[in-house]
RNA sequence: GCUCGUUUCGGCUAGUGGAAAGCCUCUACUUUCUCAAAGUAAUAACGCCUGGUUCGAUUCCAGCAACGAGUACCA
């Protein structure tokens, strides 16, 4: 009789959601949809002093735009709310006078800058079994000073007090049995009375358990601190009810050492924020996923496989795909090079599945940009020609700009190696030829054209290697007479003389 | 420093007590009027460590090393 599977996704809003945590929050809402289960969108806004305004509205817009929705959140509601910390106090506060009560926790007087100083005078300092007895808390204060400092209304925080030399075990479903001795853990910060707001451990376990959330996957920073949110657990009584763990791999940069930061993404020109975010006090703007012109489910499918597989050689898998076939037990135990290349396949994969139309309107307001307006079936035609060529959305202009526009320049390179002495004169037949054809498809210019070119004995390549340098201004494009015959006979007629009148031959 | 975690081709990774597989990237070839794309092929790895268990270890164990994370009145 197993309850509900309810996981939360638990960010807090202090910038942008990293890559990272978008992954994070993938693998829980595909575990929460595989189980039948419930996904929450919980906001850790427990620091006042990181706060960053719109971070949360971003979060939600985010995930939102990948597909990864919540049953319960502050954007939706819910049965467990509030989902925002900051409108949780009055609960923390309960929570804290119980373990105040029990003899579990403490409180401590030590200013920062007391701290700062015990940590200068011993090496190694940790506020713990072995040190609390000379600092200035409830333990080593008698009653009579305890109550008058309290009066005086001077600031406090709350710690958990820790039993050392035990060993605490945390049953890890990625990584098993990870053990450590609880005389390595501080006593923990719980509770601020400056701004009565607990910390993330305090807050991170009541939530958890007053949500009833049955399974905790979260990123690996979080292990070393697992243990702590155990004693906690069993602190309140709740083990019984204690979620199971499992702390994910980290993203690591692409090159040299380490996790995958915003300034790798700043370094090596690629994204590193689903979506575009411009910072509210510096104005500075880091590129997202969107913006670069990638799907959705390309994302998704790209950081699916970022740590976890399916077991066998699968990799193009659809979000239904990804909910049947995921599981915990299956994601690695080692930190992942974030690969930049294969985000750009994964997407180009995808494009290829979309329909004309849709593409059509994603690159639309690039096309605009360029200061192109089109007929949208126009702008179909050509994404049908040139969709297979095309990584990200915008590289469709730098693979169609010639079918809106007629060249302004022509490619040096190409002029030189495929412009001929006799090219103007055959190319000015090739006018006359094209003229007179009726049926402008593309089989049929392809025909009459190349009937021309061995009736007249000319070679075929320099012909249309001529022929695509005054259409496309340069040697690149799909198939010439698709081009032509989509572009039509005025303005492929028109584009060769301009070229033959433009373009110099030189030796 | 201390604690915990991790270690298979350049990258993501599969897998195994006895021939190490797939995908991305790179390279070559093919198709073609070009560029791409696609197809084919090829290259390439078990921590150049030290011990142990074993007939045999990439696989199991110990040590070491490297890398990662944590070590805040941040999450």
């Amino acid at each position: 009789m197993s309850s509900k599977v309810r996981v939360r996704f638990a960010p807090s809003p202090t910038g942008p959601l990293h890559i990272g945590g978008v992954r994070t929050a993938l693998y829980n809402y595909l575990f929460a949809k595989q189980q039948g289960g419930d996904f929450i969108l919980r906001i850790e806004d427990t620091d006042s002093q990181r706060f960053v305004s719109g971070a949360e509205a971003y979060i939600v817009e985010a995930l939102t735009w990948l597909g990864i929705n919540f049953d319960e959140g502050t954007h939706v509601g819910g049965e467990y709310g509030p989902y925002r910390q900051s409108d949780r106090k009055e609960i923390y506060k309960k929570y804290v006078d119980i373990l105040l009560a029990s003899g579990s926790a403490y409180i401590a007087f030590d200013t920062p800058d007391e701290l700062e100083a015990k940590r200068n005078e011993i090496e190694n300092f940790q506020y713990d079994a072995s040190t609390r007895g000379q600092m200035k808390n409830s333990l080593t204060l008698t009653e009579q000073e305890l109550k008058s400092l309290l009066d005086t209304g001077i600031n406090y925080v709350v710690r958990f007090k820790i039993e050392p030399n035990e060993n605490i075990e945390v049953n890890d479903l990625i990584r098993g049995k990870v053990i450590i001795n609880s005389s390595e853990l501080d006593d923990k910060v719980l509770y601020k009375s400056a701004d009565s707001l607990p910390t993330y451990h305090l807050a991170n376990i009541v939530d958890d358990h007053l949500m009833k959330i049955t399974h905790v996957i979260r990123g690996e920073e979080w292990l070393p601190s697992a243990p702590l949110h155990v004693l906690l657990y069993r602190a309140f009584g709740w083990t019984d009810t204690m979620p199971k763990f499992s702390h994910l791999s980290l993203l690591l940069k692409p090159d040299g050492k380490g996790k995958l930061s915003k300034r790798d993404g700043d370094r090596l020109g690629f994204p590193v924020f689903p979506l575009q975010w411009t910072d509210p006090k510096t104005q500075e703007v880091s590129s997202g996923y969107r913006e670069s012109g990638y799907l959705p489910q390309a994302v998704n499918n790209f950081l699916a496989l970022l740590g976890w597989n399916p077991g066998n050689d699968q990799e193009i898998m659809s979000m239904d795909n990804l909910i049947e076939l995921f599981s915990i037990e299956r994601c690695s135990k080692s930190g992942a090079k974030f690969d930049y290349e294969k985000g750009k396949w994964f997407n180009h994969q995808y494009i290829q599945t979309q329909s004309d139309a849709l593409l059509a309107q994603l690159f639309t307001p690039y096309l605009n940009a360029s200061g192109v307006e089109a007929e949208a079936a126009y702008v179909e035609q050509v994404i049908g020609l040139v969709k297979e060529r095309v990584h990200l959305i915008p590289d469709f202009w730098d693979q169609s700009s010639f079918f809106f526009k007629a060249p302004e320049m022509y490619d040096e390179k190409t002029v030189k190696k495929r412009w001929k002495e006799d090219t103007s004169a055959q190319l000015g037949e090739l006018c006359g030829v094209l003229q007179a054809i009726t049926d402008f498809s593309s089989a049929n210019q392809e025909t009459i054209v190349k009937q021309w070119i061995e009736d007249k004995g000319y070679h075929l390549g320099n012909i249309m290697n001529a022929f695509r340098l005054a259409i496309v201004g340069e040697s690149k494009g799909p198939h010439m007479f698709d081009i032509t015959a989509t572009i039509g006979k005025v303005q492929t007629i028109s584009r060769l003389q301009t070229a033959i009148s433009t373009i110099q031959y030189q030796a």
